[in-house]
DNA sequence: CTTGACGTTGACGTAAACGTAAAGCATCCT
DNA sequence: AGGATGCTTTACGTTTACGTCAACGTCAAG
């Protein structure tokens, strides 16, 4: 137990090494150095070791989750960026506002292509158990 | 019109010509090529000519989507491989039936991802827009 | 029959996203 | 002190998905 009286859990230890971060993304070690050669991440350094804070976990998991959906890498930049950008201008704002909404267009688009893609495998799927039926017992 | 009192469309030409094709799904001959060489599309050959049928529109349509999903072209081959298959063995059909299921996971991960993804810009064009409204009338 | 317009086959180039191997620090254990 | 272990940088290799010439075939129009 913590001094909390909470349970201690990964979440407790605040920093991660690279290694435990690429463990629990099921990454390599590379993967994680090339994002940060991108400026995806940038982990404190402790003299050469990068240290790890909630702060970088949190953006590794957008990456991923952009790359699950088929975003390149440098997509998921400017998107990451978004959330970081001071938001101080009103120009900037709307700019965000706009970059925003391209976002929502192409989620949607990307979502529908996917409910296609599910309608078709029930009909393929109905087609299969159809004849595999058949098979079965004629 | 033609014979059957239809107006002319462009399904009605039956085949295509490469740039035609290329044209108006909006990618390069070359890039249809490469999908011929990867064996995704096999079109007929009047002389060394590549004529395309209905057939290789709609299996370009379904490449294309792959695409946008973030499929590799080499997992979306065996997508497109599934529908062509013969099916006749009910051990062939069960494991059609278990790609089937493998995709619809894939698939309903993504969407759950989107989903994700969509909140996400809501709380944060919400957060903008406030922004924006202090800024334009303090 | 020549001239374009379009088509085809290589062959090589390239950007993205890492993999991998080599070699050097740093720290911990005994 | 001397491994063993883990992390770091450097650098070259690899795969995917095409782009980009170059050089040649073909076919209808003038």
């Amino acid at each position: 137990m913590n001094p909390a009286g909470r349970p201690r859990t990964d979440l407790d230890a605040r920093t991660w090494t690279i290694a435990r971060l690429a463990d629990e993304f099921g990454v390599t070690h590379r993967t994680i150095r090339y994002y940060e050669d991108l400026g995806l991440i940038s982990p404190e350094r402790r003299s050469t070791t990068r240290i790890y804070h909630r702060r970088d976990r949190t953006r590794l998991n957008l990456i991923l989750r952009g790359k699950r959906l088929g975003f390149p890498l440098g997509e998921i930049r400017t998107i990451i960026d978004l959330y970081d950008e001071p938001r101080g201008q009103a120009s900037q704002l709307s700019y965000v506002l706009d970059q925003i909404h391209a976002r929502r267009d192409d989620l949607e688009r990307r979502r529908s292509d996917i409910e296609e893609g599910l309608k078709e495998l029930d009909v393929f799927e109905r087609r299969c158990q159809e004849d595999l039926k058949a098979r079965l017992r004629p």
